[in-house]
DNA sequence: CGCCTGGTTGACGCTATTCAAAAGTCGTGG
DNA sequence: CCACGACTTTTGAATAGCGTCAACCAGGCG
């Protein structure tokens, strides 16, 4: 399927985040030509694959996942529209892990091979690039704090005041909240939890007056209450943009 | 300080890793002028900063830290001899993170614009460093696998496996184990546990025979053991080097 | 209508934390 | 050489947080 490349979340984030200029934007989008449609749960590719596109999520949710030999799995990052699923697999012989639609996805594909191309041509275009993982490298760094010391509240807090500045950034919330479609499980899986307990910890943020979630959409009720559960301080995101340093 | 840049672990991993030529290869090493020794718990940098130089770790431990209000902390990442401690420096205008000697430490600044200026004229070197980016995000990502799924017992044990390879990488291990000058208060850090947990778990590894911490030293008893314990699959440390495609 | 997935709740157990104290280690200075 | 202090390791006892197991409920979809 032809892809709407210009009006994608993805240029608009590199337009809003990064200093390349309309040529270039328009080289990037010229890249992505091809559309596909995932259904939730299904793999756009998984861990050992070699990696012979780029996926950029367009629209819909999901996440790379690290399966355990006994089948539990952690979902090393969730991905939304605008996020690239696997810059890595420009240069890594095997994906060391996989992407998982967590809804319907729909994903422009890359040829990496022309990605490459494009980057060793213009220095602007490889540094947006590098720039997009390394706020990618940031997201995760922070989660992984949460991992370490943040009890279980503190988790959901951090992830919900993270998401909402994530989409609102892409035009997908509300100050007051965010569609967020998934399942108590998965949440637990992103989080380091389990599912019976992510569902303990939601019903205390909602009797709380913090936060709910329901329908599929996540109601901030007391947003900064939340931010300091949670000790949320979106610097980590980089939404500033790059800096911009002379070519 | 002068440096001795060839002869660094750094540059010796990206002769192993990447395909770069000697002219490019020293060209590199030509930016690592200047050596600095940092005592242990001193600060290279501290969460905020903004970025002027780029660290490589010529040779101690270090590690990067993210700060919690109530004084915890927790270890993003331990580096060792040859890792680049804050490569997004080169492009995000805070530090969100610090970066902590764990040992004393000798470093290698590199001028952030003229790394950049040396990455733009030169693509091969852009794609080596973004390759480094990419291993680093590996290893980050295994981490939190171990932060989200896996025990005390299983952590320490992935642990140890990942750190002898990744120092044999370099020549500084044993088959048999290596160097490993950390308190079990800063193991714990790393790991998203107390110190007091470390300690009963080392002993259970050590009367279980599988690997004794003491004296700064690891011992691996039965290598083969700890691996199974942790399941640990050295696929994500991309040793085979970096996927070659024409420039 | 029955099935399947996801949400909800309770009882119980385990892993890791917390608090506290004692013993070992190392560098420093007298 | 010993004494001292600071830090690290070690161990115990009590506790908290989260996981496990199991049951039940609600809604969507064939």
């Amino acid at each position: 399927m032809k892809v709407n490349a210009t009006e994608s979340a993805f240029i608009r984030r590199l337009r809003k985040l990064t200093p390349l200029d309309d040529l270039q934007i328009g080289a990037v989008a010229d890249l992505m030509v091809d559309e596909q449609k995932f259904a939730a749960e299904r793999h756009l590719f998984s861990e050992g694959d070699q990696p012979e596109w780029t996926h950029i999520l367009l629209d819909g949710w999901a996440a790379r996942v690290k399966l355990l030999p006994d089948g539990r799995r952690h979902f090393a990052a969730i991905l939304v529209a605008g996020d690239i699923c696997d810059v890595d697999g420009l240069l890594v012989r095997r994906y060391d892990y996989g992407v998982m639609a967590l809804t319907p996805c729909s994903v422009a594909r890359v040829n990496r091979q022309a990605l490459l191309a494009l980057c060793d041509a213009h220095p602007a275009i490889a540094r947006a690039f590098t720039w997009l993982t390394f706020v990618d490298n940031a997201i995760i760094n922070e989660a992984s704090v949460s991992l370490a010391r943040r009890t279980a509240a503190q988790r959901l807090a951090h992830f919900f005041c993270e998401l909402v500045q994530r989409l609102d950034f892409i035009d997908r919330a509300q100050p007051t909240g965010f569609n967020c479609p998934l399942s108590q499980e998965k949440l637990a899986d992103a989080l380091g939890l389990t599912g019976v307990h992510v569902n303990r910890t939601l019903r205390e943020l909602r009797t709380s007056g913090l936060a709910a979630l329901s329908g599929g959409a996540v109601r901030l009720l007391d947003p900064a209450g939340l931010r300091r559960l949670a000790n949320f301080s979106p610097a980590y995101l980089h939404l500033e943009g790059m800096r911009s340093t002379p070519l």
